[in-house]
Formats: C-alpha cells, sequence, structure tokens
DNA sequence: CATTTGACTTGTG
DNA sequence: CCACAAGCCAAAT
C-alpha cells in the first residue's frame, strides 16, 4: 500500500506535539514534497469532515494564522491554539519559539 | 488546453 | 516592519 502526498502530509499534520505549530513549508517539506506549501494548504482545505486532523497547528510562517481576522475560521484556530498554550500577540505568536522541531517527534 | 486562483515562502528595497 | 516581486505546485474555471 502505497502513501498519497494526501496521506503524508496527514500524518505529519497529526504529529505536531499539542503546544506547538508547524508552517505550511514545514510540513511539505517533512512530508518529502519541498516546495508543495500551497499543497498543503489545499489538503487542508479539503479535508474530509469528522477528521481529527489538528489542522489549527499549521500557520504561516510569519507565525500568523493564514486566514482573515475576524472569519470563524481564524477566531477557531486562534481558540484553540491558545487552548494549548500558545499567547498570541498583536495576531501573532512567537514562531521561532512554539515551531515544532520534528527532531523531538 | 490556457489562465487564474490560493489555508505559501523567500528575497529585495 | 511593510510593500512588492518571483518562485513554487495543484486544483478550479
Amino acid at each position: 500500500m502505497e502513501s498519497n502526498a494526501k496521506e503524508r502530509i496527514w500524518q505529519i499534520v497529526h504529529q505536531i506535539p499539542k503546544g506547538n505549530v508547524a508552517s505550511y513549508g514545514q510540513i511539505a517539506n517533512l512530508a518529502g514534497l519541498p516546495g508543495y506549501a500551497r499543497y498543503v494548504g489545499h489538503v487542508l482545505k479539503n479535508l474530509p469532515a469528522g477528521s481529527k486532523l489538528p489542522w489549527h497547528r499549521v500557520v504561516n510562517s510569519k507565525g500568523a494564522i493564514s486566514f482573515a481576522v475576524g472569519t470563524s475560521e481564524y477566531l477557531r484556530q486562534k481558540a484553540r491554539l491558545e487552548q494549548e498554550g500558545i499567547v498570541f500577540i498583536d495576531g501573532r505568536f512567537s514562531m521561532a519559539r512554539y515551531r515544532w522541531n520534528q527532531d523531538e517527534a
């Protein structure tokens, strides 16, 4: 049984520890798909309903949520991250501090 | 099949 | 730090 890029991305995202986050480019790189940052976004957008994938732990390289501020998706992601101990400051957080270090996984 | 779009990244000014 | 451009790839139109 071979793994599709989509499934690999799901696995990577699912492995992000609580209280940590990862960027799209990082996810793509870990999945063995360098340069597929946007593809990761497409996959997360097309997530099957009921998936337990912690997509909220995936953010952009700026250390901010990729959704527009005020949208329900933005608010939901922010709330979940805060619930995991991530502190938001002015709509973003310390990426260097919360960024997932795959060596720990 | 060509063009546009998008939950992106990195570099330059 | 902000604005703009180029690079990147897949899916939608």
